[in-house]
Order: structure tokens, then C-alpha cells, then sequence
DNA sequence: GTCTATAGGGAGATAGAC
DNA sequence: GTCTATCTCCCTATAGAC
């Protein structure tokens, strides 16, 4: 049992695929057992063998968003050479944050959309993982301002919140066939470390493509196909 | 009937409010008619007199904190005068953003939150003022990169794109009491304009306080107390 | 492991009194 | 304008068969 999933551990997964994207579209109250069971070819009772209660689906949907999306991000980091600068480490923390969080994107979606609406007792403990990913991300900045990389003047907490808002509005808008992550990585990257004014000494460089509108709704959430209207009562 | 509501547009007014605190902390689904009219302090059928259906009172919410923020930032901008840089317009334009964003705090929370779960005929609808929206964006940036106010690699697609996603993450970090708006607005003005490196040269000084940490939970959601846990089956 | 059946409760919307 | 009462439908979770 060293590398290949159980029966129980694959359906297991199954559910808690089904329950993200599931989550992602309909909220968390708005999402049933019956909905999530259908999504994994179930039927409702038969998800109380892998989960006690729909809180504790929640929280494991929560869980595994996040871990998918910290453990990426130190492993990249963890490869890194000590020389590396502090560019080049912001570089690679966006580059695994995104990457990360794109592949599990019904997680991501899902987890920045409820959030704020599980119960008290879920989020308190989701919010733990979450500070603990944020100091990673904290001792980069730091590590960065420490070197002199940074103008003396940034806030770095603000910088932090900052950053957070506008990777994490990626899972939303991206669509897979246009721009690829490493793309949007670098230009990201630019952006937090250069702005849009600095100097043209990018990181790696990106090509210049203004004109190329992106893929599907700039700023929306469109694209998600709902099944149905969500029941009407 | 100049500029005082009647007592119809108060009550009005105190639904939509009531209802865009419930879509906060419930979302699309988890809202009830109930819900929303114990906030306002009336009877679920009453609200019937004012809204048509469920649907029709999402719209509106959805609807007034859009345009909230549209208009203050139009008229921000509008007032500049035509010799304004750039960099100016965009630190107005985020300020007045952050601004009526964090006024309708309440509406911008839940439209962040409930945008990709309502019913696509009223996501549909609120996707041409978001696109109208993002429309006086682009044109600022444009206009700053015409001027060579921008390097010439910055991808203005992604620029919107990362620039809204920090901005609308704003509202729900925010807490009265910590750092005023202002303050972060100019922050946030700096790193979309010259980034964590740029040079000190920054837009007007702000005060270099890297030691105090930002007030609440840094990545949260924390502080939208919930009555009860949501009603459970 | 997965199913069916069912308990006990809450949803949106309407009708008609005041 | 606002209320109460009510129709019809769907929810979570459990029990027990296979």
C-alpha cells in the first residue's frame, strides 16, 4: 500500500473531488449530500461511511486546498540554493502557488468562496493552517528586506495581504489553453517585485504581447456551468 | 421628495442592506427570505412587497455595490485635472476603489463571495457593469503606458487582472480601527506602481511602520460573527 | 461499501386579513 | 405596508438490508 490508493481511499477522494467543485458552485449551505453524492456517483447515505457529517467533509475540502497549495510552495522553496536571492525566491513561491493552486483549482475556488460562511468551529481551525502558510511567505519578504532587495519604505504586512488578494483571484479567472502558468508566474512576480513602472530588467523574460486580449471574462467568475438553478424552494 | 427618501425607499434600502449582510455570511443559497427580514426587522412574506422573488433581491444587491464603486471612482477621476500623470490618476483611482469599496463594505464582501454561485441570468446581467467597470481601468492604464510612464513588458490584460484581485480582497481583511484608508491606498498605489523594489520615491510618504502587524487575522475572514450556525437539516 | 427508506425540520412563495 | 397562515418541496442524518 506504499504507493496505489485503496478502493476505500480512491472513493474517499472521489467524494471530496465531487465535494469541491460542488462547494465551489453552490456555497456551503447551498451544497447538499444528495448534490456531492450525485457528483460521485453515490447516493446520499452512502457518503456518512467516508465523512460523520457534512462539517466534516467541509473541513477535509478545506484541508486539502490548503495543504496541496503550502506543501508546493516549501518544497519549491526547500530546493532552492541558499544563494538564491530574494528575487528569485519570490519568483518560485509564485510560480508553486499558482501551479499548485490551479491544479487543485476546485479546491481553491471553493475554499476562497466559503470560507467565510462554515461554521465558526471549521474555520478556526482552517485559519491555523493558513497563518502557518503566511508566515513561509512572511520570512521570504523578510529575508528579501534583510538583503536590501526591497525599498525600505514597504509595509511588509500590507505587501503580504496584498500579494495574497491577487494570487488568489487566479484560480478565478484562469482558463487552461491561453497564457500558461509559467507565463503568468513571471509577470506576477515582475509586477509584486518591479510594479508596473520598473525597469525592464524582468526576471526571466516574458514576452510582449499587449495587444492579446486574456481567454474568457477579465474579472469574472463566468465559465462555472451550473447544472441547474440552484433549487428553488 | 428632492433628496429625503420616502418611507417606501427607506424600507427599501433597510432590505437590501439586511440582505447583503445575510448573502455575506450565508451565501446565495444559505440566505433565507426569513433570514434577511428578521435583519430588517420585518416578516418574510413582507419582503415580497418590495422584492418580486429571491432573485430579484440578489440583483439588486449585487447591483448597488457595483455601482457604488463605479460612480465614486468616476467622479474621482473625473475631478482630476487634465494635466494629471499617470501615476496620479492611478493613485486616485485606487484610493476612491478602496474607498466606496470598504463604505459598502457589507455589499462588497457578498458579492465577492456569492458572484459565482447566483443563477446565471443574474450573473449575466451584473457582468456588463463589471466589464464597464473594468473598462475605466484599462483605459487608465493604457493612458500611463502611452505617457511611458510603464515599462513596455507590462502585460495590461494580467495588470487588471492582479490589480482587482488585490483591491477586492481589501474588504475583507479591513477592520475600523487599524491603519486608515488612506494609508493603504497610498501602500497599495506604491506596489502597483513600482512594486516591492522600486525606488523610495513613492507617491506621498508613508510612515515606516514595518514592526506593527496588521490588526485581525492577516489572511482571514475572521470577525463576521455568525448569530448561529447555519441552520442544520 | 453501497443501497433504500424515512424521521423531523426548514425552504420560497402566495393569499388574504388589517 | 406589514402580518399570519399555509402549500409544496427538499434538506441532513440514521437504520438496516444486501
Amino acid at each position: 500500500m506504499a504507493n496505489h490508493l485503496t478502493k476505500s481511499e480512491m472513493s474517499r477522494r472521489r467524494v471530496l473531488d465531487a465535494a469541491a467543485k460542488i462547494f465551489r458552485d453552490y456555497g456551503y449551505v447551498g451544497t447538499t449530500m444528495r448534490a456531492v453524492a450525485d457528483e460521485a456517483d453515490l447516493q446520499a447515505g452512502s457518503l456518512y461511511y467516508y465523512f460523520k457529517s457534512k462539517d466534516d467533509l467541509t473541513s477535509a475540502v478545506l484541508d486539502l486546498g490548503m495543504r496541496s497549495v503550502a506543501e508546493r510552495v516549501e518544497s519549491a522553496l526547500a530546493a532552492l540554493p541558499g544563494t538564491a536571492t530574494g528575487r528569485e525566491r519570490i519568483h518560485v513561491a509564485v510560480h508553486a502557488h499558482l501551479s499548485a493552486s490551479l491544479e487543485v483549482g476546485d479546491y481553491s475556488v471553493a475554499t476562497r468562496r466559503i470560507m467565510g460562511q462554515v461554521p465558526e468551529a471549521i474555520r478556526a481551525k482552517n485559519q491555523q493552517q493558513r497563518e502557518a502558510y503566511g508566515a513561509i511567505w512572511r520570512s521570504i519578504l523578510e529575508q528579501a528586506r534583510l538583503r536590501g532587495e526591497f525599498r525600505t519604505s514597504a509595509n511588509l504586512n500590507f505587501a503580504l495581504l496584498y500579494i495574497f488578494g491577487a494570487l488568489n483571484w487566479v484560480a478565478e479567472w484562469f482558463r487552461p489553453g491561453g497564457r500558461s502558468i509559467e507565463e503568468i508566474a513571471s509577470e506576477f512576480a515582475s509586477f509584486i517585485l518591479d510594479g508596473l513602472t520598473g525597469n525592464e530588467s524582468a526576471l526571466t523574460a516574458v514576452p510582449l504581447e499587449l495587444a492579446s486580449p486574456v481567454q474568457a471574462g477579465w474579472l469574472s467568475n463566468r465559465g462555472h456551468k451550473q447544472k441547474a438553478k440552484p433549487r428553488a424552494g
